[in-house]
DNA sequence: TCAATATTAGTAACTATTATCAGTATAATT
DNA sequence: AATTATACTGATAATAGTTACTAATATTGA
């Protein structure tokens, strides 16, 4: 039940979440995919990012800044948030695996999964 | 400039925070503080919460679901949503801080703080 | 008591996101 | 190729969370 049906409009959303590090929100998004489709509606990409998610085929990012933002890398990794310039950049870094051990160490409920987010200054914002 | 003046609505809000473990969002501290003060206005419980946590007198904790939470206990410490009730668990856990290190081995900018939060299922949604 | 001004209640405005729906695109079937 | 069923779209309305505005009120210091 509910077949998937093909749409150019998602395959230009996912293509260019996979073409950019930027982290994108939805609105941004939106500005990047009416390049090629001038009339695509906002709600179409909210939809479709949504969609995607849901499939495993994008992240969603809660930054704490109002909207969220897109990751069309799904490969684990982390993030930092620039306080100076607001971007959102990938880190590379060793997996924080183990701190679920550390939470579930003195917890009677499950750990499940954790949202890390780095904040500090992004290399360009630093020589200033 | 901008000297501070008494008001008891801040205090009743502060109050409120202190008072719970249930790390409201705005509209539940509303909720709360209505019982004493039935004519507050929700911009007045926004905009003293806004100054708690200028003040660094409250914590905003951005959970991803829709409306931001506060929490009067600022002693650093994690919390967990619970993805059955969605409710907002403080951890007794060991500190994270040694991550900030982790991030910054191989980042060229600087690392200044984190937001780290669990998912999972608490005590009590475990058993079921 | 009085003046100066920070704060409030009430409401309007704003932003991000979701819902609705008639028309269109896709895909399977004839 | 034509037909049918239905998923998807664009456009717009609606919703939710939060902030901005303003006249009236509360607080504070003189």
């Amino acid at each position: 039940m509910a077949a998937v049906k093909y749409s150019r409009q998602r395959e230009s959303i996912k293509r260019y979440l996979m073409g950019t590090k930027a982290h994108p929100t939805a609105d941004m998004v939106y500005q990047g995919v009416r390049e090629e489709y001038p009339n695509i509606s906002l709600g179409t990409v909210y939809r479709n990012l949504n969609f995607l998610v849901e499939q495993g085929e994008a992240l969603r990012l809660t930054c704490g800044d109002g909207s969220e933002h897109y990751d069309g890398n799904v490969e684990p990794h982390y993030h930092l948030m620039c306080r100076c310039c607001h971007r959102v950049l990938d880190l590379e870094m060793a997996s924080l695996e183990h701190i679920n051990t550390l939470a579930a160490a003195n917890f009677g409920g499950t750990i499940e999964a954790h949202s890390v987010l780095f904040f500090g200054r992004c290399p360009e914002c630093k020589e200033v």
